[in-house]
DNA sequence: TGTACATCAGTGAACGCGCGTTCACTGATGTAC
DNA sequence: TGTACATCAGTGAACGCGCGTTCACTGATGTAC
């Protein structure tokens, strides 16, 4: 089949599977992954729970799809933001906005996880593929600029860069990528589950002054 | 009734209390807090179901006791941190530490939320107290430090303190002990949820060195 | 010390519920000649 | 263009399951006189 031609069948499946799609976001919003049901989701579709297995295998390969599509959107943000070169400025703004766009896919990505899930092959690589986005983005914002003095954590990872996936940056810059990542996290998952609510001071000040400290070009 | 004289009932029931909160534990363990059954619960102890009404009014009941125990504990740390004078550096050890015990009672507390879940106010009062150890301690170390130069969340938290209950830290001091404790976060729960494994470097290096990096008298 | 009564832990049966999933089927849509 | 057949979306009934929760009860433990 030459891609991109679709039969009529075909573009019709694949809207009733983004329909699935739909509604089960909605659930997973109002009532967290965990409330997930099929025959909900048949009901509102207004078809009959078991017609749903023609479009997914099962609740678990319905779930692994939200999953694989909310890696997905994020990488191409990301990959998005790498080639309009708004540097980690622009990175650390699109991931807080990707974040409040739908928190509930933050946390199916980013949350906690269920014990005993292991995400299949294709979403680790997604995975990489973001990572992959902010080393790019780090290393050209970050040239040569470095830590003051390499720390422990600076001659560990310049053993340990695996992850890097062959990307030249220098360690320093791995480093600061790494910490980059974590605390645009630590600001935005506390805010999202909702730690800060009632503490009166305003998370977006928070996360804007810890993306700067570290995305400045020191 | 005098406190601490207990009859022999009430000492049973609080043994029977806790047996159910520490089987509790385990099924939170292995299959998540979404996963945690009543009935299962009773079964590994030996009784029947409805058994447990009597010691808690419902399922809803006992998770809120079982985040209640997680919130306390990790206040009582905290306090004893504080007490020993060991500073930051000891705050981010035993906080790492209370989450690497037990990750999935650290998720109860600061991960995925359920949407439509509040908790009681005895809850966030505990919450403030731990807020409170941490600011004690980030005042005691950091004296009159403060950021390099005020920047926006300087000049925001000195009119947005209310989270810091009445504490005469300066804002300097307020806005680096915030970003020391998002930070921590950060690096915790991206670690506890798996996304550092397969990646190749140590986490606990990682740990390390954002807790020195804030923790550390400039 | 002994009896009468109250308290309360735990049982077993039963409730209604919604879940994921299977199966044999109907009927519409597309395809081949 | 028309007929014969294959494909496939969706239905409705049924499955077994485990859940939280209620209720009336039994029997042991504690209390009062």
């Amino acid at each position: 089949m030459a891609a991109g031609a679709e039969s009529p069948r075909e573009r019709y499946r694949s809207q009733v599977r983004a329909e699935i799609k739909a509604r089960a976001w909605e659930q997973i919003a109002t009532a967290g992954a965990s409330g997930l049901s099929l025959n909900a989701i048949a009901k509102e579709l207004g078809m009959s729970g078991p017609a749903l297995y023609r479009y997914f295998a099962g609740r678990d390969e319905l779930i692994t799809a939200l999953i694989r599509d909310a890696y997905r959107g994020l990488a191409d943000t990301f990959r998005a933001v790498a080639e309009s070169g708004s540097g980690p400025e622009g990175l650390a703004h699109a991931l807080r906005g990707w974040a409040l766009e739908d928190p509930q896919r933050y946390f199916l990505v980013y949350g906690t996880p269920v014990p005993g899930y292991h995400a299949p092959d294709d979403i680790t690589a997604i995975a990489k593929e973001i990572m992959s986005s902010l080393l790019d983005v780090c290393a050209a914002a970050w040239t040569e600029a470095g830590t003051p003095a390499a720390d422990a954590l600076v001659t560990h990872l310049a053993d340990h860069r695996q992850w890097a996936d062959g990307h030249p940056a220098s360690a320093g810059v791995l480093r600061r990528a790494l910490l980059f990542w974590t605390r645009l996290h630590g600001a935005l998952s506390l805010e999202l589950a909702g730690h800060f609510s009632g503490m009166g001071f305003d998370p977006e000040l928070l996360f804007a002054a810890e993306a700067d400290e570290l995305a400045a070009t020191p």
